[in-house]
DNA sequence: CGTCACTGAGTGATGATTCATTCAGTTAAT
DNA sequence: ATTAACTGAATGAATCATCACTCAGTGACG
């Protein structure tokens, strides 16, 4: 099966101010977080939604495409509201530390895009290849860039190899949140950006 | 005979020399990895094995628990072998550094195992917490005993939270898996664990 | 009326699990 | 040594519940 995919803008019905495609959206993420992708079955999302079945449909392709759909829409806007936050910063210390913290504040202020992006989204390695790779992968680039404009101007050690850097980076930040999510006690996640980029900034900076 | 009091932890099939159960796993993960935990079937398995379908059924009393054995196997070997490595080492770090290596040196050394627990393991939240948890809360503990020491001798900033700081570890670790998984491009795992130490070292150390 | 968003019962495929049956091997009595 | 009785591992076809997705139809609105 040659499956090309269909990076087409937006259709669906007249995508008029009605929001049901949002609202599909928002109750697709709560049903995923609740009971995972595999065990959520469409019927669950359109009565979480409040529309019928068939209207799903009417949205989106599969409920392949909505999991997509969830990932696509939120990493992009991370990615600009990232962007936006370091563009007027100097200090790539500074860019990177509020890279960090943008990234935990996002996840930590909805657990249940939390759970689909730390949990659902890992679940295949079909999901972690054709979709995924593409939006992590950019904001891993996002994050090596940062960093070697910051080996550049000297302020970061010159002897890392940027491209791993910024794999610890995300991965020291992509496990506070996983195990945020796994906690049973409750507590912020945002403030531990601050802890990590401690150790971290420590560990990469020209001495 | 009088003694050969059969004291083998497997149950099942008069754990006959047969060897099929080991079979049965080490098929199921060549599956799990190619297709994902869900869209595997057990006929798959079973065939894979070379065995009747019937017969994964002798040994497992359901798919979900083809998915445990594997992981909790592994997981066990993997930490047992860890505290075997430190235990005759002095030095934290250079415990540290072992466990690390130890770490990118097994999940490097087969990358369908690799796989099945970067991948298949975490993409859902009933495994995440049901299972996984308790072993990779091992593993985390074992790295924050670790730091601990550290922290008491000295050779570790004792400012930061060993909790925190051993998923810092983790994290970067874990992340160096997952991105080796994904990665087209074939390079060895095992000596990324040296520069995460570096850094991560580096980060923590007492001045 | 024509269009369009929406509906939800029905369908067909799928795949985990079961279980009646086979048969290789073991024991034991002659 | 031969046979009969027994064991339980292994088989794989059949079962049966489960869903993703379809489509014929409804009603609202201009």
């Amino acid at each position: 099966m040659i499956h090309s995919v269909n990076r087409m803008p937006r259709k669906s019905p007249r995508n008029g101010a009605s929001g049901k495609r949002e609202s599909i959206l928002r109750a697709a993420t709560r049903v995923f977080a609740r009971n995972g992708y595999f065990n959520s079955k469409v019927a669950d999302i359109a009565r979480a939604a409040d529309v019928a079945d068939g209207t799903v449909y009417l949205y989106f392709k599969s409920k392949e495409e909505i999991l997509h759909s969830i990932f696509d829409q939120n990493m992009a806007e991370a990615i600009a509201a990232g962007r936006v936050l370091i563009e007027k910063l100097r200090d790539p210390s500074e860019k990177l530390r509020r890279i960090a913290m943008l990234h935990l504040e996002r996840l930590g202020a909805d657990r249940n895009l939390a759970i689909v992006f730390q949990v659902e989204l890992r679940g295949s390695t079909k999901f972690m290849r054709e979709f995924s790779a593409a939006g992590f992968a950019e904001y891993l680039g996002l994050l090596r860039k940062t960093f070697e404009e910051g080996q550049r101007s000297g302020v970061f050690r010159k002897d890392l190899s940027a491209k791993l850097v910024s794999k610890i980076l995300f991965g020291a930040l992509d496990e506070m949140a996983t195990n945020w999510i796994i906690s049973k006690r409750k507590y912020k996640l945002e403030p531990m950006a601050e802890v990590v980029m401690d150790v971290f900034l420590n560990g990469v900076s020209a001495s």
